[in-house]
DNA sequence: TATTTTCCATACGCTACCGTATGCTTTTCC
DNA sequence: GGAAAAGCATACGGTAGCGTATGGAAAATA
């Protein structure tokens, strides 16, 4: 006797295109919360959205993690690990080059490039202000970045205060550009940028 | 015959304390929005949250707007309102008083007082990229306010892109230094302010 | 005072989520 | 190749939120 109802057969080839890319890890589910984190900000990490993106259902991800939370707490840890080594990568410098790498810090976050970086970072500070723990996680990279800069300040001649005054100043501008929308203010906005990267790295 | 079924009688004083302090108007709605909007940011703005802070249910809501759009829209248009009173009261001074005037703004957003107001500036923006009717909302403000303070900056003698620069690197380094987390990196935040309010309106 | 208008409560259907329970495949390991 | 484990689908109950419909109370007006 056939079957009488036959199910449609939800193979793997179904999910992704055509290589049976199955067998989801933790990280896969990481990475996609990333990516909609950069876009949606973290009210849109909803597990049934991120499943339907990973081409799975969410019985998938409560395999994988416990709840939300377990999520959530899992994308903040991989955020920081990922801004501790790149702060390390962009202040490690040769002696006697530490302005041109501020400058290049600066350049780096800024507009265009490196786009995606800078999303994720104003939906985790967004995430900060109503997340305690987001909020901690926030305060140990800033305070990391800040004492790195503070240090390429230092090598380059400037006071102690001084070089730490310089620093808060650098990553506030860096943040604060990336929030506001001055397009229609000047037809030049390269040159302004500059302007302001001068004043940040250079003088006294 | 009398009515079986008595209800509660829910009358006007069960919703505020004494006073029958009914009658809500759009502008009740739109200042309690505004109120959550701080807090929780736009994602917070739900109609029978809002309800419920403001003693009433719902029925009340879609009485004086159409929809949670319009309460939304409406929230926009009274920010940007009062951005731009706020900027022309804080922007007209009397000529040689620019530069204690462009201090006294910075001051004004940092720290401590007008947590709020940089409470709901945050939420906005963090709206702003994510629809595109809050974007237009913040670029028209961000170009009016680097206008303003442009102003000033020539006023007190900076050459036409100085001033551009100047304005610009002011007000990112305001909203900047809203979002960060620096208070374990020095022990002395003000003299660090103090530093980088000089640096970004003195000199030169 | 009677009637309209204003303003709000209540009840309803609908969708989007979260988290759990249960079973079906596929892989791994013996 | 068969048992165990891993990985995922499906179905379910529950909450929160949006918008509509409708009726009732309160205020304005005649």
């Amino acid at each position: 006797m056939e079957n009488i109802s036959v199910k449609p057969r939800p193979l793997a080839a179904k999910r992704k295109t055509v290589s049976t890319r199955t067998q989801l890890d933790r990280n896969n589910w990481v990475e996609t919360a990333i990516d909609v984190l950069a876009k949606e900000g973290v009210t849109g990490l909803r597990v049934e959205v991120l499943a339907k993106r990973c081409g799975v259902t969410k019985g998938s991800f409560y395999w994988h993690f416990k709840d939300r939370q377990d999520l959530l707490e899992a994308v903040l840890e991989r955020w920081k690990e990922g801004r501790i080594r790149d702060i390390e990568k962009t202040t490690t410098v040769a002696p006697g080059q530490e302005l041109e790498q501020l400058h290049y810090a600066i350049e780096v976050y800024g507009a265009s490039r490196n786009r995606k970086g800078m999303s994720i970072e104003l939906a985790v500070r967004d995430w900060a202000r109503h997340d305690s723990l987001a909020a901690a996680v926030v305060e140990s990279v800033d305070v990391y970045r800040l004492e790195c800069t503070r240090k390429l300040f230092v090598s380059a001649g400037l006071s102690d205060t001084e070089a730490k005054s310089r620093s808060l100043l650098l990553y506030a501008c860096v943040f604060g550009l990336s929030l506001m929308h001055y397009a229609p203010f000047d037809a030049n906005p390269g040159e302004l940028k500059q302007r302001i990267a001068d004043r940040i790295v250079s003088g006294q």
